[in-house]
DNA sequence: GAATCTTTGGGTAACGTTGCCCACTGAAGG
DNA sequence: CCTTCAGTGGGCAACGTTACCCAAAGATTC
């Protein structure tokens, strides 16, 4: 009515919710094909021309249209990986997560999160909600769920397991070597002259996960590495997380023969260890030695600078990433498990025990 | 053949994919009602008797029925709320999400997490995927994108933006007083008697975002403040990653006269700052003081015992939570805008100068 | 006792995409 | 000239769920 009208994108600023989403409706008329040409195209199948091909792009250049993901779900496929974790505030899973990321960059597959999950029961609604949400694949690092749990899921979606050492026909696997991980670590501490070295571990009592779960394999590694030296053996149970490390050390600090160096399943461990022998007024390495695991950022951290093992986490994730696009491709193929090895920086926490 | 069959669970385990997801049309026919009942129920909607609901719950029971939320998103629900955040290494982050999933944990709704996306461009494809998956909400945590952006962004979809400095009639905003933050640092280091205090920025140089982000309001804070008590301002720019601190303390050091004070954006950043210091062979906070923001965990550490300024990070998510899950119930509300007030933890990083 | 509600249940058409099929064309092969 | 075949395009029925209807029956009102 009132003059020229602008081409539009001003107007539908202003309203509520005009905007229906662009279908493969709309670009097949628009491109005056049928629906099924452009769903050919958009997946490149068979039985599409080139010229059809360049008309159908351009239309859904025109048009702005992407796919609906949710509704390709219900024909089979979402393009979407999602990825299960132990804890958010472990500095060794972002680097997983950069592998993992890395490798999918160009393809169609988007990464999705879920919410740090630490046991049985969360691990369950976590899956759940992934398979329910039709995710072509998962990967799930450090899980605790049973084997049985873990085959029916793997059965269900392509799966790639980080961490835990299991083997199976129905998914693949990608572990560090934690026993020798540990011994790395115990023997570097008895090299320089360390007889009471004190392990803080991950709780763990499951008899099946004892043999599987990467802590428990890593405080075998420390038991095994302990008695090969002819040392005792000294363990206290938290948790893999800050304060885990905290009371763990408070507990070892109690005790009436203090042991000269700690040896933390995992960096974060070691960063609770600290501020307890920190509160304690003992200083490091002076009054005893420390060594972490993961080699994470912090640990690299100059006034820190913890003697850790790398286990290559972004290396680690670029391979569960190809293991689980090959496993999405053909589900299949026999699996594959692949076992990385560990390697020891030592750094300014561990030293001679003092005479 | 050989002998009893056992109940069945056995045999499915062996074949290759045998198990056809269960759906409402199952639960209906082993119930005995319409499908459209067990909808009903579901949603608990109107029109169904107890007794009609209670032989649909057993059914369900009896089946092991999950909803598939793939279809549901094709009719409009995924009971799926997307989150996106800057840096997932960035220890604050973690906080705030603990704030939402403790927040969602009772509703039906299912957290999942984009990966780290810091520009423009990553953040258009992750939040275009999960618009694509038809998830019902959104949080944006820091954004980068343009306004515009935004708008459209929260036309689509129920979105909370947290921490950018932003107001719109679309979506609802938490945020935390960055200037009263950053004046809280230069008044205490200021107290302390330091006078050449430089400050690590997060670089940002789009005009719009400048008054917006987090760390450019940071940034102005601390020049208003340093202004008022007659200081000269000395910004040096990076990232807010441990990067960005590392490399923007060696240029600080490489200058000629050198600071008193260093006030890092981020705890993050500070971490980095500590380590190129080290590597100095500079003490805190005998040489140098240091201030950090966020006051995540590490800020805590014992060996660390960082200055910094606590921003409630679990209480924004609850914030962001509710503000989301008010607005997905009724997305013509009008639009609220929470802001939280900062508080300063002095710790033993910072301390007067040397006279 | 007729008219009007309320409760309860189900039929059905979408939502956007894809995979299976069939139809048509023109070229190659006998 | 008739068959065969590859190449190209489209019709159509799913996938699992929900929202909008309408129908039947019982309860309430005048």
């Amino acid at each position: 009515m009132s003059g020229l009208r602008k081409p539009g994108n001003v107007s539908h600023m202003d309203r509520a919710e005009p905007q229906r989403r662009v279908t493969i409706v709309d670009v097949a008329r628009h491109a005056g094909v049928s629906t099924t040409a452009v769903s050919k195209v958009l997946r490149n199948a068979y039985g599409a021309s080139p010229a059809m091909r360049a008309k159908v792009h351009q239309a859904i250049e025109e048009l702005g249209y992407r796919p609906y993901a949710a509704a390709r779900g219900l024909r089979g496929q979402t393009y979407t990986i999602g990825v299960m974790l132990p804890d958010i505030r472990n500095p060794f899973f972002p680097e997983i997560l950069d592998g993992l990321t890395d490798t999918l960059r160009d393809t169609d597959y988007h990464v999705l999160l879920g919410p740090s999950c630490d046991n049985e029961k969360d691990e369950g609604k976590l899956t759940d909600a992934m398979v329910d949400r039709g995710m072509d694949g998962l990967v799930l690092i450090a899980p605790v769920m049973s084997n049985a749990r873990l085959e029916r899921l793997a059965t269900t979606v392509p799966t790639v397991v980080v961490g835990r050492h299991t083997r199976s026909a129905r998914y693949d696997t990608v572990t560090d070597d934690d026993t020798v991980g540990a011994a790395l670590v115990v023997d570097h501490l008895a090299d320089l002259g360390h007889r009471r070295i004190a392990h803080i571990e991950h709780h763990e009592t499951d008899p099946a996960r004892l043999a599987e779960m990467p802590n428990a394999v890593r405080a075998d590694g420390y038991r095994k590495a302990m008695a090969a030296r002819g040392l005792t053996v000294d363990i206290v149970s938290t948790s893999y997380t800050q304060e885990g490390g905290y009371l763990g050390a408070q507990q070892i600090l109690g005790r009436p023969e203090r042991p000269t160096a700690i040896f933390a399943g995992a960096d974060i461990v070691a960063m609770g260890v600290l501020t307890a022998l920190s509160e304690a007024g003992l200083s490091v390495p002076e009054d005893i030695s420390l060594a972490g695991y993961d080699n994470t950022n912090v640990a690299a951290l100059g006034p820190i600078s913890l003697t850790s093992v790398d286990q290559a986490g972004h290396h680690i994730g670029t391979d569960a990433a190809r293991l689980l696009l090959a496993r999405i491709a053909d589900r299949t193929r026999p699996a594959a498990q692949i076992k990385l090895s560990p390697k020891l920086v030592p750094r300014r926490t561990t030293a001679p025990p003092r005479a």
